[in-house]
DNA sequence: CGACTTCTGTCGTCTAAGCAACACTGGAGT
DNA sequence: ACTCCAGTGTTGCTTAGACGACAGAAGTCG
């Protein structure tokens, strides 16, 4: 969208970054965030070390970074950043977090707090700014209880939490009809009780 | 082995030859070498145009580059590399010509004359050098009919023409026993009829 | 034929990345 | 306590690569 985000980039730019991620992205799963140092990365990513602090202040910021590029990436899959607001889609953004979270935990052991606070707080962050997107296509019900922003702040906490609770629970039930039974609660909490498609 | 050639380099370097190469191979296959300019190749491996030309003089000195090293891969895939003449040796050695043809003529239209000609060329260099790295090892029969430089390449074209010929018959019979038979052959060329295991 | 397009190869300028130091911190060992 | 050591940030200088512009070669079309 924002072409200073994404597009207009020195290749350069967009190379390194992309190889620190992924050089990040197979010594996360080899060794976990903590035992990770940024001289792994840098070796695996085949760069100098002092590149690395060009792009990144330290190994967290890459983290966010990361996290908030592999969720983005979730969203978009499934098509939830250009859609409106509906039943259906709040279903989909609730798998997305449900399969993101489990993903998450099964590749970092929960004891590493760092990462584990870290993913919670990008991943929130993200969901709230999509449903605060999708509530602005909705006009204002006359004498709203509620504001949007509140509202969205619930509701992704509440995502956040139940897709928690899903991963601990071994991932039962199947992330298909856990939506399905959760969807109604957040849509409490966003204050609608729209159905469309 | 050299650390000229391999090892200690650059990283930027390394990485800029290798993005060119597989954006090459890429377009190799969908468009042909024809069809393929220094362009498209910039553009697919995500660097400028300019930078490509301080890699290569042009798209030909390229694919030069490019048949050196796949073949050179295949040979070392093989152990041909550290071995001693042998006939098994040189039964894996036609074997991997063959394929390395046959995977050329598959990829590239034989109406390409340029794309040919070059891969013949470096192709029956590599064999040749080969032959001559065996050759070597073997003391001098006291009144050698021939020198070991001409048996080389006696025996490099006649590999390379025998895997062309079996290109072009469908590849028929299968690798293993096309080889087999024409074994007695290159080896007459070599003028040796040593048998080992 | 000339006008037009696309690709080529080259050059000068600017910036990202490499590299080799450096001082510093925290932890492991003896 | 001490040293040792592996990792961290930071800096100055060097080099590879980005970018834009250029003239020329090679089609293509009217």
């Amino acid at each position: 969208m924002s072409p200073t985000e994404t597009e207009t980039l020195d290749p350069r730019v967009r190379r390194t970054r992309q190889s620190i991620v992924e050089a990040f992205t197979d010594l996360l799963d080899q060794k976990g965030f903590q035992a990770v140092s940024v001289q792994d990365i840098t070796q695996q990513a085949g760069i100098n070390r002092a590149t690395f602090y060009a792009h990144f202040p330290d190994k967290f910021a890459l983290l966010q970074r990361f996290v908030e590029e592999e969720f983005h990436q979730e969203v978009e899959k499934r098509m939830l950043n250009a859609c409106q607001y509906s039943n259906h889609n709040l279903h989909e953004l609730i798998v997305a977090v449900c399969e993101f979270v489990g993903n998450t935990h099964e590749r970092c052991p929960v004891s590493e707090e760092h990462f584990q606070s870290l993913v919670e707080a990008q991943v929130r962050t993200q969901v709230h700014g999509l449903l605060n997107h999708w509530l602005e296509k909705i006009p204002t019900i006359a004498g709203t209880p509620v504001s949007r922003e509140r509202a969205a702040t619930a509701a992704s906490w509440a995502i956040y939490g139940l897709a928690t609770e899903w991963s601990r629970a071994s991932r039962q039930p199947p992330v298909a009809q856990y939506a399905d039974e959760v969807v109604p609660l957040v849509a409490a909490n966003l204050g609608l009780t729209i159905e469309l498609a």
